[in-house]
DNA sequence: ATTTTTTGATAGCATTACTATCATTTTCAC
DNA sequence: GTGAAAATGATAGTAATGCTATCAAAAAAT
């Protein structure tokens, strides 16, 4: 089992010094990791993280201009992991069903199998990203933000899921919306199985492997469902009568 | 077209006092979707708010514990505008494929046909809601509100879904993620195609009438896709080969 | 008409989100 | 190893935020 020490390439637009290259920086990287899990994205600010690391206020500002833009760092680590390990691991394969079904296992699953980068605990940035991510997008200065291209690496990630898809049935009409909805459907049935249990029908027994499972399957079911059914076209007709 | 001047049921741990029974309450919520829609949840304020009404600070600080409550406040009165909604439109309708597709037309078309809320404007909200009703739950106290019933509404939103889904399919595995996962995408796929278009496939050309037509035809794909579907069970088989 | 409730105005306080300055330490070139 | 340059730490300061408290004025209820 091969262990990379990789750098992963993020958005330089994000950070005012690039914390992968300076031993302060990793420490700010790890540490915003632990302390936003422990504490949440709201209570979490940079002076806390100063006393902690330990280092200054200051001296963290030096690396980000705040610490929107430091969470949005962190899911864009997240999303080229992710690529990375979808790219890595589907490498071999060339029956696109296998290959699907190997992405969607990545998504749900982020148990270091063959990728492990030294200073980010990966599965606390996962257990951050299904409970907080979102945030990164939604708010009012998603534009700007997009602008400066923080979310490349998401629709990289999408699109890479979205092509895999379309291998497997070219004709299919929407890849890019299933595969956004694949990935946010993974990680809300995670989030919702272990704090709104009503809103899912997976049952967190505590145990983090068994509920994993549970969201491959579902995920499996809902993407090949749609994906190898031939028999919508009729369904999509009694549109019209309603809602007079 | 009938408007009702109901008064919705909003959970009274909200609330310090309830400001549907006083002209400033009103005001409050009433401003609040504008402002917020306006600013944005983070620049949000009771200060601001107070400014524009115009009232106090401490006026609003009388209503609301603060900003996170009035903020799940309006997405309670959101979601019980919903099952308001869903009830009244499928009262009389028995073909349960028929309420399914009612249904959700509700979730993406907010354009009041015949439920009108005085104070309340029901399409700002809305655009609220989908850029950021997910922050009212995706966050580190999540356990707590939901103990506090915070999130009744959005359940009973979700079962309601899952009912009808049970009531097309009775051996449908998953009512409930299928419920949720339909609403979030719906909202999910308007938001990315005016904000970000590659995590779509949808094209929002200005019209917000053709943008939720795309919506709803895409969510009736998946949902009777995924419902009117008999041959998933093989696929599941191939579950085991991967990630050797 | 007066009591009770609600609101407005003001003040205040601890925390947050930064920015600036300058001294000190570390790194790097030679 | 020495000196210059860069990175960090320490401290201070400021404007905004998220409240709480107090008291007087206005509105509502009896």
């Amino acid at each position: 089992m091969k262990s990379f020490f990789v750098q992963l390439e993020i958005n330089p637009n994000l950070y005012l010094k690039d914390p992968q290259k300076t031993k302060l920086g990793r420490k700010i990287i790890e540490h915003s990791v632990l302390l936003i899990d422990e504490i949440g994205l709201e209570q979490f600010n940079f002076k806390k993280l100063s006393d902690i690391i330990p280092s200054s206020e200051a001296s963290v500002y030096r690396y980000f201009e705040n610490k929107h833009h430091l969470f949005v760092y962190l899911l864009n680590w997240y999303w080229e992991w992710m690529i990375a390990r979808i790219e890595l691991n589907t490498l071999n394969i060339t029956d696109p069903k296998v290959k699907l079904r190997v992405a969607l296992g990545i998504i749900v699953d982020t148990a270091n199998r063959n990728m492990d980068i030294e200073f980010v605990d990966e599965e606390i940035l996962h257990k951050i990203v299904v409970r907080e991510g979102a945030k990164a997008y939604h708010h009012k200065l998603v534009d700007e933000d997009n602008g400066y291209g923080f979310f490349l690496s998401y629709k990289e990630l999408c699109n890479k899921i979205a092509a895999i898809i379309s291998e497997v049935r070219e004709d299919f009409l929407y890849p890019k919306a299933l595969a956004s909805t694949l990935i946010e459907t993974a990680n809300n049935n995670l989030y919702f199985a272990r704090h709104l249990p009503r809103l899912t029908d997976l049952s967190d027994e505590g145990d983090d492997q068994s509920l994993n499972e549970q969201v491959k399957k579902m995920l499996g079911f809902f993407c090949f469902g749609l994906i190898e059914n031939n028999s919508h076209s009729d369904s999509l007709i009694k549109d019209m009568e309603m809602r007079n």
